[in-house]
DNA sequence: CCCAAGTGATAATAGGTATTATCACCGCGC
DNA sequence: GCGCGGTGATAATACCTATTATCACTTGGG
């Protein structure tokens, strides 16, 4: 065994077929045309050559030759592949993977990225994510100044949640919470709700304002009133205070995590769910339940959106950057409601 | 294709700081002797004028003048991110996540492979395996000529899960299951256990050798008496009729998957598990149980499996591959038994 | 016979980074 | 005046592929 088998190159081919590096590119390329002609002959023997040997092509070479990839980043402001996170991204990750193997792109994950702030940075002096053709991005909260920066660069990308970066115009694929919150309130009515109480972080996400802006709506047309308590480190106690303090027929938490929180705190407090008071997530439910009851909340695609999220990167990696304007990048995919049982009419107490 | 979005190089940082391409590159490597020297004056204007540009190094370059790139292949034979293949999965990635972010890698998953007889193919035209610094091999039977050819081109990777080419020397990081499979067949000789089945499907892995090996030393000394049974297609009923046959009072698994196939065909059939017969898994059975009994078996640190697998990776990548001889590239960690509760004294059903 | 068009293939170059070899200049001692 | 070591920086090159421009040679037409 040689001391340091180099790869095999183009050059390498070139000299065991007696033709230049050239040709085999040629060759390698299907090219053919006025400018290049390679008569079958030679086009064989180089083929032959090809197939003798080991070659394969140096993708670092392609990329810097300026020819795309295949490749597709995956960048996760959280680590992505943790039995904590597989729940919100398992989903996510295998929409993107049958995707990725659909349209025949390898997936790059940036698990190198330095973390700040128990955070992934996305810029960073040795990031790779050029290398990549684009990137999806993945996470809770995302950095606005990542986000203007990739629009700026002319990156492609699209962020899977909807965004509303006022700054940018940010490509992305989510779910449409507003018309989800909209109908779970339309439900709430007609089973006789009238006074709520809406449990919420105090975050800020745009999916966060989406169900928030619906609750306002709702209180302030008067169809139903909430009361809206936040909270903090996952401590539940003001809201199940609120719904003691009475009025409150049901409660609305803006996730599943919430939501099991608060039926934990109410089941302590010696109250009783969903008969003194319904309970639903605007959330995804699925895989979780209180007490045996299947919680009240939606159903969100996401397989669904992972993968449209793929395919309008692949579309935006293969329209030139001065075109995008005209496509459309934002789109929202419509949840069902799981209806559940812990929603359930007002004054079933008695 | 999109037109190559023009990037901040070290040829603009150059052009801003007044100075040539070299000695931006020489600053950002932090490069000096004796050979080539830069005054701490120049050094800094060459920083500031990085500082205030975007600058990032291109990947593709670095690859190509021959620098690591700190990017690691992830190949695996079926798709990684399914929700079926996550019981399997799931805690090898979680563990090769957190270890790459523990020594700065990027993580490339080939999912473009083209899929040929069910398996994907890691070498094709287009791979852009040699993208990465080095890869690890996923998967419950990996293809032999792989293994050789990566080994013959000198490619750095590691195997997880024991490999026993004759070919070629395999780096690997696996579970001694001999070990294990050894301390399992003590325990039911220890519960007066003489007379076993062992059911098996038709694979000829290593760690299927491995395990059988230990089944057919039990027969041949007499501590324990196996009867193979081979299965197709998840049909176990050959093994139900061997256990109704007589004479067996255990039956031993090759797998998690077989143990639960085995145990729902025994209740089919009449059979009372564990009272008449006893059950265990040669293989990790965390999260299983059979009836709300804990599965008897095998406890597999996976996630340190695969830490470890890309350490050694880690440390073939930076060794020169004419040194790689020296360094002890095989690798089995222990695991612990599961002694559960569907292993129980023989004679229990009276 | 000579120009034009056609044919087959190659030289040259781009792309960004890292390294090696080289260069220009200055001050100093003799 | 001249070599000489030291200093600061750069030109040249390699890495590998894809593309553009170019070249050598042939053939047909006038």
């Amino acid at each position: 065994m040689s001391p340091k088998t180099r790869n095999v190159t183009q050059k390498e081919i070139a000299r065991i077929a007696g033709v230049s590096q050239t040709t085999v590119s040629m060759v390698l390329n299907d090219r053919d045309g006025s400018n290049v002609r390679i008569p079958a002959a030679t086009r064989e023997r180089v083929k032959q050559a090809i197939e003798q040997s080991t070659y394969v092509a140096d993708p670092a070479a392609r990329r810097l030759a300026g020819l795309d990839n295949q490749i597709l980043g995956v960048f996760t402001y959280e680590p992505a592949l943790s039995p904590e996170s597989m729940d919100f991204y398992g989903p996510l990750l295998n929409g993107i993977e049958r995707a990725a193997e659909e349209v025949g792109c390898d997936l790059l994950f940036f698990t190198s990225s330095p973390v700040e702030d128990g955070r992934r940075t996305l810029f960073h002096r040795k990031t790779r994510l050029r290398l990549a053709d684009g990137c999806i991005l993945l996470g809770q909260d995302m950095d606005g100044d990542d986000l203007k920066r990739l629009v700026d660069e002319r990156f492609p990308f699209v962020a899977v949640g909807r965004r509303d970066e006022t700054t940018a115009r940010v490509p992305y694929v989510g779910i449409d919470y507003v018309t989800l919150t909209d109908g779970l309130i339309r439900r709430a009515v007609e089973l006789g709700h009238r006074e709520g109480v809406y449990v919420h972080r105090d975050g800020d996400s745009p999916t966060a304002r989406d169900r928030r802006g619906q609750i306002v709506a709702a209180t302030e047309s008067g169809t139903l009133h909430f009361t809206p308590v936040a909270v903090a480190d996952d401590d539940v106690s003001a809201a199940v205070a609120a719904v003691a303090a009475g009025g409150a027929t049901v409660i609305f938490a803006e996730d599943t995590f919430l939501a099991e929180d608060v039926a934990f705190a109410l089941a302590a407090a010696g109250i009783d769910l969903p008969r003194s008071v319904s309970l639903a997530s605007l959330g995804e439910v699925r895989g979780h339940s209180i007490g045996g009851r299947v919680l009240t909340g939606f159903q969100t695609p996401r397989q669904q959106v992972a993968a449209e999220a793929l395919n309008l990167l692949q579309k935006l990696v293969a329209t030139p950057a001065d075109e995008w304007p005209g496509l459309d990048t934002q789109l929202l995919l419509d949840g069902t409601l799981e209806l559940g049982e812990t929603l359930v009419p007002v004054g079933s107490a008695s």
